[in-house]
RNA sequence: GGGCGCUUAGCUCAGCUGGAAGAGCAUCUCGUUUACACCGAGAGGGUCGGGAGUUCGAACCUCUCAGCGCCCACCA
């Protein structure tokens, strides 16, 4: 027995438990099937779910039941990140709130702390992925720094510096002063700020009096400088390249060098050059050979390389204004519109510093990244993200992988005495090879930096999978067949799973790459904490459902577009969820038990044969629109059917066979709406796993799980059943519409009167009478014989037909149907005329497909009839 | 500067191959009826951002103008 309300927390954790209990996420490894694997995004193990996670993985969930369900040997295989920046921010703000550093414990006893953070917090978000109904494979969960995955991690590290794609190189890296790392172009966010423009001169040097005026909105750096650049193009100012300027305050004489990095129409067509502060100036001093002066300290004061030593560069800025003011070499300062560097994760500015770090040469193993996505191997959906993609890799830079943070995979390099690097996969490997170069045992020193987070994450699609072990789960889901994320991961995660999926497994590590948008604030807003915006979809389960969270979310997925957060539309969905509940309960009430291997083509009574062909129209529009990945159409075929067509419709047009007295119908019609709503159940499940299982668990009869039935393609469908119950329903329609436009009220029986009707129509009347009769409230309909045959196109508005209705009970005021009579006249008179002038129109009969023309030959033909009728219309009830 | 996308009902958005404009929510009217008021029936509401072009036919294709958003690069 079904509860009288629908309650989503009475059984949804309960299902789930039984799923994951049952192994029912487990794909069956025997079986000689096709294959279908996800994997998951790996959410940071530390962090709990957002809307973003709720998106992603109810898509990927819904292809994943869609596919179990069409019997394929299923993956879906979870984990977590390590989250190397993230995570170590996190433990370090938790000691420092008991007034601990990480560098009063040390890097041994840190890491043994985030570690147990780990342990601690990290179940969470897998616990609330549980929750939405994510059927992964637990018993496969991996993490990026499980000893399996490090080991990966240490094998492409190893053979791409062999093969020279990784080195390490003093160069000028993105430096974060808080938390004293390099990092990545990808994690410095630029920022609108309005800033100044400072302007002051240099003294040339040996002319008294002379001088070269600089614009720069950081005067601080000029105790960097090592020359001033002009365009030997700048008629102006080109007469003092060659000659030396003097850096006021220090005194240091530089050169004016030739270089069109300075634009003569920016600025004062001068540029002071500071090769290790800035990544345009580091290339002009390369062209020149100037040398690098570092005036700066890891955390981003200023160096004894400077006046200011310790200062910060704010500090500094104002000191070296007020010098150069007091030195008279001041000029003017303006405000200037500027962007800025910023740390995503540390929010401190960025600073470019010259230092030693580890590249990986991703300009190579871009190469076949690119070639794989271009000739189609490998599949954008949507696909203009590949422009995206092209783009970002074509130009792509050396990427730094080198962290100097505790937290992470230490890289597998140890020095010798001599600095000589030896890169093997372990400690004792790399002591071999060393004692063998050196002829002696020597004492290694391993490279304290970790890795960016992101590499291991680019092994993630064959990682997790078993490599570089031999693996069965190797064997049979690698390449996986979908990746499916958010578009500000493109070139973070996808394109760097590309490049290392191609240099170690030589093969694409997903077939396609759904690409979705961001889940904003109902008024289109960015989600975030500092906003305080953010919606935990735990609330809004425990509110609604998980299955109403799931629901709008793949009914709001279109492709290439951000989802705005709705409450009253996932409302609407718990609606839906509750309509559903309310329809199996009508089924079970009369008794609707599905019957085991019912033959639905055996049934004979038109509203059946009709509900039938609607269902299976419905299912092959949901399979056609998921298998092109259309989510939201999907799910709106879904919501059409069930709602729309079932619950409005066939529940209905059942009620007088429950309520009469032909059993025969009566047990077919059981039968049918049983089969139906097995059906709905099948089709709704990927959608909505709980309350389908829940429905399957109580009415359903077939001896096996919802969660593995099979998935129903490529049925022949009676489209001619659709016909008779088609033209009722528009009947129906039509008298209740004109019923509501006359204000005659609902307990008022009316007597219709049907003129015409050909001897089909006839027949159909009379069988669906009752249903006709009950659903438009009629004291009886009947047919009146005359001169012109009813079709059911013909019926889709009876205000065309207004003489088929002639209400005798009630009292009925029809001006104001005069008055729509008039104007529908009128329309028509319009429309007449321009079907004559289109059909008159000797281009338009010959080039235009002779069906085509022929629909507007009917039309207007149609017109023609309706005209006359509603002339007759009017006729008639001008005596009202 | 380069790229991508958007502009359709009051709101949020669908609309796939060019063939008589759709959904949900909101609004208004009415509710006989035992699956459901988290409901039912009905209604109103659109110059598909503006302009031009291609076509027998354009929300859809082309050009153009305007507005909005995002990404990348740069800005002394």
């Amino acid at each position: 027995m079904l509860e009288k309300n629908y309650n989503p927390k009475d059984f949804e954790e309960k299902i789930y438990a039984d799923w994951e209990q049952s192994g029912d996420f487990k794909p069956d490894m025997r079986a000689n099937k096709d294959n279908f694997a996800i994997v998951i995004p790996p959410p940071n193990v530390t962090g709990v779910l957002h809307m973003g996670h709720a998106l992603d993985d109810t898509l990927q969930d819904i292809l994943i039941r869609y596919n179990r369900m069409q019997g394929k040997n299923v993956l879906w295989q979870p984990g977590t990140d390590h989250a190397g920046i993230a995570t170590q921010m996190v433990v370090e703000r938790n000691l420092a709130k008991q007034g601990i550093s990480r560098h009063d414990l040390g890097r041994e006893k840190f890491i043994e702390t985030v570690w147990k953070w780990k342990e601690q917090s990290g179940g969470t978000i897998t616990k609330q992925l549980r929750r939405l109904g994510a059927s992964c494979d637990w018993s496969r969960e991996r993490f990026t720094m499980d000893e399996g995955l490090s080991r990966a991690v240490r094998k492409i590290f190893v053979n791409l510096y062999k093969d020279g794609l990784i080195y390490k190189a003093k160069k000028l890296v993105n430096w974060d002063s808080k938390f004293l790392t390099a990092i990545s172009d990808l994690e410095v966010v630029q920022k609108e700020t309005l800033g100044k423009m400072y302007y002051y001169k240099y003294p040339i040097e040996g002319e008294e009096g002379e001088f070269i005026h600089i614009a720069t909105t950081r005067p601080e750096t000029m105790f960097g400088d090592t020359a001033v650049a002009v365009s030997a193009k700048n008629e102006k100012l080109n007469h003092l390249i060659g000659k030396n300027c003097i850096i006021p305050i220090i005194n240091k004489s530089i050169p004016i060098i030739a270089d069109d990095h300075a634009d003569p129409e920016k600025g004062t067509g001068a540029v002071k050059i500071t090769p290790a502060h800035d990544f345009n100036d580091f290339e002009v001093g390369k062209r020149h050979n100037l040398p690098l002066v570092n005036i700066l300290n890891p955390d981003a004061t200023l160096n004894e390389n400077t006046p200011y030593a310790g200062m910060t560069t704010l500090e500094a800025r104002e000191k070296t204004i007020a010098k150069l003011t007091e030195l008279g070499v001041m000029e003017k300062i303006e405000d200037h519109p500027m962007v800025i560097p910023y740390g995503d994760r540390s929010g401190v500015i960025i600073e470019p510093l010259m230092t030693d770090q580890w590249f990986v040469d991703a300009p190579t193993l871009a190469r076949e990244a690119i070639r794989v996505v271009e000739n189609g191997e490998m599949q954008f959906v949507p696909k203009s993200y590949e422009k995206t993609y092209f783009e970002w890799m074509r130009n792509i830079q050396p990427w730094c992988i080198s962290r100097q943070l505790w937290w992470g995979h230490q890289m597998p390099i140890w020095y010798g005495p001599d600095e000589h690097i030896f890169c093997e996969e372990n400690e004792e490997e790399a002591q071999a090879k060393a004692d063998k170069f050196y002829g002696k045992h020597v004492e290694l020193r391993r490279e304290t930096d970790v890795l960016d987070t992101w590499f291991s994450s680019g092994l993630w699609a064959f990682s997790t999978l078993g490599w570089p072990d031999k693996s069965e789960y190797l064997d049979k889901f690698y390449p996986t067949s979908v990746l499916v994320t958010g578009f500000d991961i493109i070139f973070f995660w996808v394109a760097r799973m590309m490049m290392m999926s191609m240099y170690a497994m030589k093969r694409i590590p997903f077939k396609k790459c759904y690409i979705h948008g961001l889940v904003r604030d109902e008024k289109g807003q960015k989600m975030s904490k500092s906003k305080g915006n953010t919606i935990d979809p735990m609330e809004t389960i425990e509110k609604y459902g998980a299955d109403a969270l799931r629901f709008f979310m793949a009914a709001m997925e279109t492709q290439g577009r951000d989802i705005n957060m709705s409450e009253s539309r996932i409302a609407g969905y718990r609606n839906f969820a509750t309509k559903l509940w309310n329809a199996a309960r009508f089924c079970e009430m009369n008794e609707c038990k599905s019957i085991k291997d019912f033959d639905e083509t055996s049934a004979k009574l038109a509203i059946n044969k009709w509900i039938i062909a609607k269902a299976k129209l419905a299912t092959k529009e949901v399979t056609d629109n998921l298998d092109a990945y259309r989510f939201s159409e999907a799910a709106n075929a879904v919501y059409q059917f069930v709602w729309g067509t079932f619950c409005d419709w066939y529940i209905e047009l059942s009620k007088p066979v429950f309520y009469g007295e032909d059993e025969s119908q009566k047990a077919e019609t059981r039968a049918v709406a049983a089969w139906v709503l097995d059906r709905i159940l099948l089709i709704l499940h990927p959608f909505m796993p709980f309350i389908t299982t829940e429905l399957w668990n109580n009415t359903a009869t077939r001896d096996v799980k919802l969660i593995h039935a099979q998935w129903i393609k490529n049925e022949t469908i009676d489209t001619n059943a659709l016909t008779e119950i088609d033209w009722a329903i528009d009947l129906i329609s039509s008298i209740r519409s004109l019923r509501a436009e006359m204000n005659i009220p609902a307990a008022t029986k009316l007597v219709v009167k049907l003129k015409g009707a050909n001897a089909q129509s006839q027949n159909s009347l009379k069988a669906l009478e009752n249903i006709i009769c009950s659903l438009a409230r009629l004291e009886n309909i009947e047919c009146v014989a005359d001169n012109y045959a009813i079709t059911p196109d013909m019926v889709q508005n009876v205000f065309k037909e207004a003489t088929l209705l002639l209400p005798l009970k009630g009292v009925v005021d029809f001006s104001a149907e005069r008055e729509r009579l008039n104007k529908e006249l009128a329309n028509l008179n319009k429309n007449i005329e321009g079907y004559a002038r289109k059909l008159s129109n000797a281009s338009f009969v010959e080039r235009a497909p002779a069906q085509v023309v022929e629909e507007e030959k009917r039309r207007q033909a149609e017109a023609l009839a309706n005209k006359e009728k509603i002339e007759e219309a009017l006729a008639r009830i001008a005596n009202f």
